[in-house]
DNA sequence: CGATATGTTGAGAGCGCTTTCAAGGAGGAG
DNA sequence: CTCCTCCTTGAAAGCGCTCTCAACATATCG
């Protein structure tokens, strides 16, 4: 079995420039192409990276960065859905793919992707408000692209939604079918889509004229969040009939708590979520909810990366996704 | 700032090779290596992970294979659990990681694994009886740690657990709490640990001196099939009173059944899974299961793997992990 | 004091590939 | 028929690093 290009260069009797050419797609002669082709094929080569980079700068392999507490990537399909999408975008571009989660600190995680000294970009996951690895990233000499953004992101290529907007629709579609007590259920403080979320909220209730004092409760975009938020509002005895949760998590959380106390959805509570990941549709009743694809998030990210590494000089992208309300029998009227 | 070594040999004022010693710990004396060091820090230095690759052989980077359709990736807490594993063991030895998972056809998946040409070695689930992705990765000129393991096997390095002689004892526990009309509700058919599980749980009948003619079921280690089996035990009126579920999902899906029908665990029936993911103890009653330490598992890979590549000479590893039976409300007598 | 062992260093040969550069050949234009 | 252009090809220069080998310096020993 050839091993070098020197080898299959011998076998079909060019030179190894000529080979690389056929490889690469390099202005090479019919006849020509197709001998070599033949011994390419015969042969089983494989081109060895690690030599292709040193030569060519390019490795063909990019960082996926998801830093998030461990338990968490996994538990919270929001990920498991963003990576599958990117691992599909990326491994039929036959791009390979390093992963981080978050079981190191940041800087350590940042510091170990930096060290790594082989990627020809990065995808990050970019939510949180202050993050010193999306900064440190940025401010390192790869290409990247965020998954999601920061104010101070402006400039970088980022895939987002609009959060904001969002939020408003599907509050609009709370006020809409007649619900007079909403609450929203928030995503983490410390996050820009918990953040936007509550202020698109907040717009929706000002724009139809009613107040959004108290109505915004702190959560944390986990099952367990929406489940303790509500139950809490319960036992205040508290009197609602929508939330607007976070996301689909903490969505069902609610649903779990309102079930504990024999409140019907959607007759007594309407119930919104925000993501509409696989799950939500299987609820009982269906969720209504906010669907952003986050699998096509993940696509999307994967291809501008792709797209910004094959022209690095078009600049920064950034691509806004659309979002669908989506209406199912958990806020029914 | 400073790129390459020969930057760095200049500033320092030593050769290329004594800088290399210094990074790489190689025989220098204290006045050089200490001037080189400052040089080193000053300069905030990056080794070309391909030029060392390529001059080496080895990049430093492995990769790890879970072949399984997308959604189960990660609704299967127990990929999440051995990946969460893997990469814990590998990022605290600085080892970069890539993944794979099962987005594109194991053929492909083989080839493109082989072609990046710049593995070190892979870890690579192997609970498939008849798998062309592990036989092929073992054909080829890679190191390979199997997470599990076929008969086909024996001579591979691997990490495993002895399915068979774990589901006799829960079994036994089963038997000995005085449940008389057990059922098993297999794993996947074609995996080797469902198969073996089952043949455990004959065994342990078998020992007691009872038959088990039909009371193997067909499961697919799914919610969804735990769920269906129960179901259509209990609406076929077969008497029973203990379920061994081939993993805790599908003894999830068995609670569900039973709690649709009124059936009271443990008191009608007993309920015993197997894997010991996070939420076996949170269910309701906690659920009886066997430990095997999933993430132990995939950290035991990890280390497997890098041990080998450092003593490849040594040959394969074969590391069979203890389980432990852990008994819980949901089989008490 | 010369000879041998030990420790430290630099020169240089690759690792396998990409990519210029220039040479050679074929074909078209004048 | 000659000149120029375009196409195809090979030679060779790296890419940045590791590692062997030999040289030199110093230390040890008889």
């Amino acid at each position: 079995m050839a091993r070098t290009l020197d080898d299959l260069a011998e076998l079909s009797g060019v030179s190894r420039a000529t080979v690389s050419r056929v490889i690469n797609g390099g202005p090479v002669s019919e006849a020509t192409r197709q001998r070599v082709m033949e011994v390419l094929e015969s042969t089983n080569y494989r081109p060895n990276l690690a030599a292709r980079n040193l030569a060519s700068g390019k490795s063909g392999v990019v960082g996926v960065v998801m830093h998030v507490a461990a338990p968490l990537t996994f538990a919270d399909a929001y990920f498991a859905e963003l990576l599958t999408g990117i691992c599909d975008s990326l491994s039929s571009q036959a791009a390979g793919m390093m992963l981080w989660l978050g079981n190191r600190t940041k800087e350590e995680t940042l510091d170990n992707i930096l060290g790594m000294g082989m990627l020809d970009g990065v995808i990050v996951t970019a939510d949180t408000i202050d993050d010193p690895l999306v900064d440190g990233l940025r401010a390192s000499y790869m290409p990247v692209v965020l998954v999601g953004h920061r104010r101070a992101d402006r400039d970088a290529s980022y895939v987002d939604i609009d959060h904001e907007a969002a939020a408003m629709g599907i509050t609009d579609h709370l006020i809409q079918t007649g619900r007079r007590h909403i609450f929203h259920i928030s995503g983490r403080l410390n996050s820009v889509s918990g953040r936007d979320r509550a202020i698109g909220f907040r717009s929706a209730l000002k724009k139809a004229g009613r107040s959004s004092d108290g109505a915004v409760l702190t959560g944390d975009y986990t099952d367990e969040s929406g489940y303790e938020v509500t139950r809490k509002l319960i036992a205040d005895g508290v009197e609602f009939d929508a939330l607007f949760c976070g996301n689909d998590n903490a969505a069902r959380g609610a649903y779990r708590a309102l079930a504990q106390a024999g409140i019907s959805i959607p007759d007594e509570v309407a119930v919104a979520g925000f993501d509409d990941l696989d799950f939500a549709s299987e609820l009982d009743p269906p969720l209504t909810t906010v669907r952003q694809g986050v699998g096509d998030i993940g696509h999307e990210a994967a291809r501008t990366l792709l797209s910004l590494l094959d022209n690095p000089e078009t600049g920064p992208r950034r691509v806004l996704l659309p979002t669908e309300l989506v209406v199912r029998r958990s806020t029914a009227e």
